[in-house]
DNA sequence: ACCTTATGCTCGTAGGACGAGCATATTAGG
DNA sequence: CCTAATATGCTCGTCCTACGAGCATAAGGT
């Protein structure tokens, strides 16, 4: 029956293992040859195939490895400098980044840029001028654009974007007339993606990323693939009920969570009017609590050390973010009830509304847990990659795509064709 | 490196195509040697070569098939009369049920008996009766006991049972020195994967399942696969606090969603003390409500027919349904926002609420969907099997534990050492 | 009796995985 | 400085699955 030639068992398991080394090269940058066989249990006759394969498809080269002990010294595995590369993009409300990304998971050339306007064409066309430049530079190196946008994603289609004020736009033009696959996906989706993969939730097997920006945002991810539902609009966690059902939702529905853990709820609670930048407006307003200066995102989220004074700001802002804190801690409790996580990531306002409301978000968390969870309550962490998740992300998204067996195979034809 | 027999590449591949092969089987029992050749792309010369293997391996046997038309008849593929078995148990409030499935999926011999008494010692003591019933019966050919229970499952633990008034129980004792896998599942978990595979999201690749009897149950399933968390105990969609905050909930939370769609929520709308059997009650009113004798539970949920007049009940009942029913609309509505799943099926209660409710569950399902989810908002169906759920789930389970590719070895290495 | 159609079987070939044996490159220790 | 120990890499023969082509088989249709 297979007469296609891309298709049936045998095409297919042909880069199984091939994939597999691609992946493990992903997942530990920088592996050497032999810890790679000693990973995926691969014998020494079958590494030296698949390693010298994927060195003629340009796919990864070899460098001597730095010697620790006796033995032969084996050598490091490294992206191959004419191999296949994706662009990644991550489009936000008042800016977007770029990077390349080779298949060790490398970001390369990371950009970001303020919007000179919002318009959908300027921006687009501003995208389109960065996929021409890395076509310009990779050639056909280049394999795929992916992009990360904050926005509501419908079948691979972008139906609206709220915090950039854009209905349903066309996205394709960024890639349009250029051969290239375009992979689309939302930005808390894939910076949720990044912290299972490569983040803060590696060794977690089921993972929560929750954002907290405007309203909530996040995923679900098992084994680091995101649970995106059958037209990939899962993770409106921000919509849940949770909250008080007397408020309505600019979505249509009321009380929903979103309403009672970012900056409007800090408006309300502080007796202010509504912000119309609930995002600068938070910050604003965990600054006023603190005392301190600035206390934004952190600069460099792995380290735990700028712990801002709890005493020493304004005690109506600290109730005001002890209340929205204990909000988000009751409902990610409520969502570990759910899913049963082993871990909770925290972006956006999260970490710092945790750290400067002192006890309100950890006792809500604890109370709001079942008796179940109550013996080893998954850790709720600061997500690793702060604000560069979504980037993070749509690589490892066009990465995902361009190191899966059938395009491999595509790769390898690719080449074939071009000698 | 692979030393170990049934580990690596080969040993796994070996039996990867049998494997699909059996779960084409399982999907389309009764399918013919023809058809299955055709749905999975094998060329004739490999269907021969694995049929002929299952074959000897006693895991099926070919029959002839009813002629259609023109050229060679072929065959019904059929699971072998001495192939292996497993023992399918579901254990509920006031009953437990048992059958024997085999890798067609089709379930033998289905049993059902009430509990003598609710002790957990006598409970296992009778399941642990079927269990030695099954093996006197099948011999070897029983391979592995799978276990439904209305409780909290935690790493492979019952955690807790409230129906039941269980704690924690051990229920290893079940299948305790027959060296036979025991394997559990929450009942409601279960209940959505027999749907997904067999039931009434069987097209569905992402269905929600929800179970409505004390409280709510259910489970996401994607292409067939419980999401079931880190330590199988996500799924507790009734302790989201979808509900009333002022109202405590036994789990110790407040607003729980368990609260405002079962029996106690009827209990609560009509002013009456909360029921002691809270599941019996609700069926109860909802008969007051239809004014029928006899509303229960579908005989055959397949066929929409039994529609009971919505005149001619209790008004106090039908506006309590009503409540509970736009209560159950609307949090599948907020579920359906998080998971967008293609389809979800409601089970228990639900079906039954729904439809003595009139308008009052579309409505309130409508009006909580948010916008891109109203174009085509995912049916919402009555279940197929009905109570019969946690039973074929349980069989599912255990069927696919014994057709995976490491069992279908050690079933084949059982057979060489039995000779 | 033929042809048509659908299916099943046999056999030669291709290619991945495996294991054994040998080759190679380094350190540790005398 | 030489040798043993150690870790790694390569080659090759074998096994097994998948594939395709050609042929065989069993029906219906004419």
């Amino acid at each position: 029956m297979p007469r296609n030639p891309d298709q049936g068992r045998a095409a297919t398991l042909r880069w199984h293992t091939a994939a597999q080394v691609l992946a493990t090269l992903r997942r530990v940058p920088g592996i050497t040859r032999a810890a790679l066989a000693r990973e995926l249990g691969l014998t020494s006759g079958l590494a030296t195939e698949i390693v010298a394969r994927l060195r003629d498809l340009r796919l990864l080269t070899e460098a001597p490895a730095p010697v620790v002990g006796r033995g032969r010294p084996t050598t490091v595995l490294r992206p191959h400098p004419e191999g296949p590369v994706v662009l990644a993009l991550a489009l936000r409300q008042e800016d977007w980044r770029a990077a390349v990304a080779t298949v060790d998971g490398r970001l390369i050339e990371p950009r970001r840029r303020r919007h000179p306007s919002r318009e959908p064409d300027a921006v687009l066309a501003t995208l389109r001028r960065a996929v021409d430049r890395a076509r310009d530079r990779y050639g056909h190196r280049l394999r795929a654009v992916s992009l990360a946008v904050a926005g509501a994603i419908y079948d691979d289609h972008l139906v609206q974007a709220a915090t950039l004020g854009w209905g349903a736009v066309d996205l394709r033009a960024v890639a349009r007339d250029t051969s290239l696959p375009l992979l689309l996906g939302n930005d808390a989706t894939l910076a949720g993606v990044a912290e299972a993969r490569a983040g803060a939730a590696t060794t977690a097997g089921t993972a929560l990323h929750l954002i907290v920006e405007v309203g909530v945002g996040g995923t679900l991810t098992i084994d680091g693939r995101p649970v995106t539902g059958a037209h990939g609009a899962a993770g409106e966690y921000g919509h849940l009920p949770f909250g008080d059902r007397a408020l309505r939702c600019p979505c249509g529905a009321r009380g929903c969570w979103d309403l009672a853990v970012d900056g409007r709820a800090l408006a309300r609670h502080l007796g202010e009017p509504p912000p119309v930048d609930a995002l600068s407006y938070a910050w604003e307003v965990i600054r006023r609590a603190t005392g301190a200066p600035h206390p934004g995102p952190d600069p460099d989220p792995r380290s735990g050390r700028r712990v801002p004074a709890r005493d020493g700001g304004d005690p109506a802002a600290r109730r005001a973010v002890d209340a929205v804190a204990a909000a988000l801690g009751d409902g990610i409790a409520a969502l570990v009830n759910l899913h049963d996580p082993d871990l909770v990531t925290l972006g956006g306002l999260g970490p710092a509304l945790r750290r400067v409301a002192g006890p309100a978000f950890d006792d809500a968390y604890a109370a709001g847990l079942m008796s179940v969870h109550r013996a080893q309550p998954p850790p709720v962490v600061a997500a690793a990659f702060g604000d560069e998740g979504p980037l993070h992300g749509a690589a490892v998204l066009g990465l995902d795509h361009i190191t899966g067996e059938s395009a491999l195979a595509e790769w390898a034809a690719h080449l074939r064709s071009a000698d």
